[in-house]
DNA sequence: CCTCGTTTCGTACGTTGTACGGTAGACGCG
DNA sequence: CGCGTCTACCGTACAACGTACGAAACGAGG
């Protein structure tokens, strides 16, 4: 870093960046709407290390510091990117609450949280800082509990329901993103790495008498796949939710 | 990033630096070991953004240029670190195996990498690169394996159930870090906080119409807290798993 | 003592986020 | 139309970063 290291100072001023558009335009032409549409449209091509306040200026057409008239710093401006993709979801898709019942709604939360997880690949790298609560944040996590409402949860149990899955579902996107940026950047396909480093590891884990992870390691590496290991944890779960409804 | 954006370059490099810790000793007295040590100190007390080359040579005591004699870049010593933290899970702890059954080993799998993650929080903010395969995760896995072995699982089941119940704890873990960082920052209590912030977020659920998140989020923010809603959701799958060992 | 390969590390470069303060445009008022 | 004032713009400069480069210092073998 350079001389930075300034977290967002205030964070009033943020709820207010985030709420409030503001689609002020100045002389430059320049709104926060156009500063965040390039960053993110940046970002999804290139990878968070390409995000630069220089090149969101090139971008936008302006020069550098003209950006800091609209937005504060960068930490900022990555808040407003985080908040708007998270607001765009279910764009373009199914909405959990009218898929069919809660399990079909659950499991298509899960299926979205990973795909837009994956095509937002960097909204997973960034640093986890402060909570965002801006209104993309806010509209999806509404539409996310519809289909939990009313099917006999307390309110607790409905945001640990939901946090769960969507934990399952980052995660498995997060181990995706990994998969391809190492396939990608190594050149190799699965099958030559393995032929490369396995022997490696083999001789390892023998020495380290690892026994389970040897003949486990075996089975993933053949047949394992973050979507599969989503969709059998998901079961998992939502296994124990049903059981627990039927109970009551 | 300054000339860098250098990623780890060779693979098969970097999985011998893993597994052949090369005690070298050159005439500077430094070592892989003191740098990674060095390296990992700094990173628990200050952050990850505290962590510069520069900082390491310091508190090993030697200009910078010196480490890049035994470790070929920030990227590599970063993933030696994981690497060494991931193999301290269960340092001065029990072991998943020995702690009771199947169900109670997880249990203990979940609190340990919720507390491991929350005490090396850095560990939580690396951007997924690459697996890291090195002996401390290999024997790590081993022993969170133990568990599950013999009680009835396919071998990718195995893997799936472990990788879901760590998926709910790291999630967790990232969580906790992320409240304990705002807090630690912004200089205020949650109540102060909400008393800032609450207003406006009530506001803009009126405005766009957002009943269920109105009622849940109330509660959350009441009683909500991220271990609290880990052993909710590992409850949660864990009674799907007991669940299906009994119908076989 | 000299030679040669290895290890150490001083210097320098390019890139980053952004503080600072001069400048030019818009606008109200006469 | 002229003029002061206020605001938005943005050129310049700086500190901090990772690390390439190559000279210097070292240990060992002749």
């Amino acid at each position: 870093m350079p001389r930075t290291a300034r977290p967002p100072r205030d964070p009033l001023a943020l709820v207010g960046l985030l709420w409030e558009p503001s689609t002020r335009v100045g002389r430059s032409g320049v709104t926060i709407g156009s500063i965040v549409t390039a960053a993110i449209g940046l970002t999804d091509a290139e990878g968070l290390s390409a995000l630069t306040m220089r090149r969101v200026a090139d971008d936008v057409g302006v020069p550098v510091m003209t950006l800091y008239g609209h937005v504060p710093g960068k930490a900022e401006l990555i808040e407003l990117m985080l908040d708007h993709v998270a607001g765009a979801t279910y764009a373009g898709h199914d909405v959990p609450g009218e898929v069919g019942d809660w399990r079909a709604g659950l499991e298509h939360i899960a299926q979205r949280v990973f795909e837009h997880g994956c095509a937002h690949a960097w909204a997973l790298e960034v640093p986890p800082a402060r909570p965002v609560l801006g209104p993309g944040v806010c509209r999806t996590y509404e539409l996310e509990l519809a289909p939990l409402d009313g099917i006999g949860l307390e309110l607790l149990e409905m945001d640990e329901t939901l946090t769960a899955v969507r934990s399952l579902a980052t995660s498995a996107a997060r181990w995706q993103v990994t998969l391809d940026a190492a396939r990608r950047d190594s050149q190799l396909t699965d099958l030559e790495w393995w032929e490369l480093v396995g022997p490696r590891i083999a001789q390892a884990m023998r020495d380290e008498h690892l026994p389970i992870s040897s003949k486990v390691g075996q089975a993933v590496a053949s047949a394992g796949d973050p979507q599969r290991t989503l969709s059998a944890g998901l079961t998992l779960m939502l296994d124990g939710l049903e059981g627990r409804l039927q109970a009551r």
